[in-house]
DNA sequence: CATGAATGAGTGTTCATTCAT
DNA sequence: GATGAATGAACACTCATTCAT
């Protein structure tokens, strides 16, 4: 046996973030209350009482599960944002490129679908979800907007209707692929729609001068 | 009691039907487990033991909400999308109209919300929420850009990604309005969403000649 | 089948009684902790979720359990001392020979026993028993010797102590039914005990002048 | 750190002890069931694997704490009863002031309501109870009555029933401290109960010619 | 048809006990 | 010796389903 490499080493660090992406697993297959601790526990790999040496309830499992998957993709998008000196067209192709990228190669999309499942049963998620995730994003989103509004890049309009142009789509793509396409439905390609749907909005939305 | 129409007999019919609009209500606020049948037999004003006169499980009384709530909205959609002669833009602007005033007027959000949660659970449901309902809708936008484009309306592109252009903004307005709006955030007027929205996908998709 | 006799009746109004008296046996056996729900339910001879229709958790069960064994017995004692006429050595005789019987013929020595084991683990318990059982019964006979003191019967001393050195030796003696007997001691008579200290508590309680 | 004496190795020795002293607390505010190994062990200072260095159990360590607490007080009441020689009187007013101070100034209360409580559990800690402490304790107030009924300074009568009448008392008074005056009643003085109830004892018990 | 009392399998949670470190 | 992370059996409680009435 190597020395510096027990065999079995305690796992105090690892195993909350282990038994999160278990548990992530297993909720988005099954949603909250299908879920059962035993199958959880068993993918992670430890007994059923160890997750509550880690957390209280299923409730917090549960809620630590959508906090830890959300945090780092909210920052990408209003870092991106902050680019101001950005033309809009370039700005506004790069966030959804962003978006994109994170939807297809994350969780992110399973998460979604579970706080949408679950909001009503969890009214502090869905609160948390709205003012620490989605709500930031969109007013990023809708802050550019605004932004080549007033420098006259885009038409006028609802600065957050424009916006729910923009990402809407992203949305039904990222439905589509939890939900529908599991059911037979044929796949989509979410880089493939970014790019295109980028492309009819710039059109639709910029003022008659930007365009090209 | 006047004799041949006692009150009741009008009952007996209508207890599937009320049985069902319960069970939608308690199935959109608590989700598919949580919903307890106490509820909605007492929601319906029969006992728990009727539940079982007209629907065999738990499992079918969701299947049986979830397929009453769409079949009426889908028929509108493929009707509309039948109007071969209409111009591209007069048709998609008809199409999204009729659609968010449903989105609306009609639970078809919570169906949608529920459908979502519960997908992994009903893999049936699923299969059958896309081949009859999403599938078909789905396609007739299809059919309906594919036959603008070899007119020369929309400018070329997949036309299912440009039909998820179109639609997606919708379904954020209609997860907002079931998710972000309860827990706080500001509401959404899907009308105005949808009236907004197709003048930016429209200018963003119609071929360069056939923009004013 | 005979009509009239329907071989199964439903028992909605017997249950809750019949439920109460096997808890009863299950609790002085075990302790409320040790006490398994399937092991009432089955003396019962109903199943563990009936008994979730007449109690809403175990905690309420045992304290319903206390109530009813103790109702009856409390009433038997103030009644007994509300009889003003009579000498104290004839009142007190009587009171405790009555409480012997009780306590030689029902449950309440295992009540008892069930009481002091877990006041700590039920503050609302502890505090019923006192205000509406042991409170009263105290004060019952406190105010039979403080009448008898006024009347010159009683020799001077606090009241209260007195009615310990009366009572006192009937709870040694359930204790000791309870807790030692099963142990391996032999047996005490309850009645002999009471009619044996009642000699000695009375001759040692009356005045000078009372004695014979 | 002086040499020779650390301070931790004083600590070794009295672990067990200390344990024991930590359970004891524990045992008699929660009852044995509900008492949990971990409050111990942080009561005592120590991990909860370190309870099972010196206990193999946790009914090992309540049968432990129940020993250690009565042990020492059960040697004074037989040592007491050993002075032969003085008159019935002083040595019955001598044994209940030993055992209401004891009472008073000790955790036997508290030992003699878990026993109370556990014996259903404890089979074996009711027959050690009853054999090692309540049984020599009896015993020995019973030889000094029949000794003092044989030189005729107490009355006839069943020996074990004047011990019952002289101890019940105090039994009660200390059920009252324990179960009554935590949930609100009025405290009991077991030294001025003891003082009061042994003259009303005395003079009930002693033979015509004895008394004063 | 309709009721609602009764069932019992299923699951979240606790906690005495173990053992690698 | 001492620790405390890990275990897993045990149990209170829930609720879809049944069926005597």
């Amino acid at each position: 046996m190597p020395p510096g490499q027990p065999k079995w080493r305690r796992r105090k660090e690892a195993r909350p973030a282990e038994i999160v992406a278990a548990a992530l697993e297993v909720f988005a297959e099954k949603g909250f209350a299908a879920a059962k601790l035993d199958d959880i526990a068993a993918r992670a790999g430890v007994s059923k009482g160890a997750l509550y040496l880690y957390f209280e309830t299923k409730h917090d499992l549960f809620t630590a599960v959508v906090r830890t998957s959300v945090a780092p993709n909210i920052e990408a998008v209003e870092e991106a944002s902050r680019n101001l000196a950005l033309p809009f067209a370039t700005l506004a192709r790069m966030l959804l490129t962003i978006a994109a990228e994170r939807a297809a190669t994350t969780q992110i999309g399973a998460v979604a679908k579970m706080v949408i499942a679950e909001s009503g049963n969890f009214p502090d998620l869905a609160r948390v979800w709205h003012e620490e995730v989605v709500g930031r994003a969109l007013a990023a989103v809708v802050g550019v907007i605004e932004r080549a509004q007033a420098r006259g890049e885009v038409r006028p309009g609802d600065p957050r209707l424009h916006a729910f142009s923009m990402i809407g789509p992203l949305l039904l793509g990222v439905i589509w692929r939890e939900v529908m396409a599991p059911a037979g439905a044929p796949p989509v390609d979410l880089r493939a729609l970014a790019a295109q749907h980028i492309d009819t909005a710039l059109t639709g939305m910029l003022a008659e001068g930007g365009r090209s």
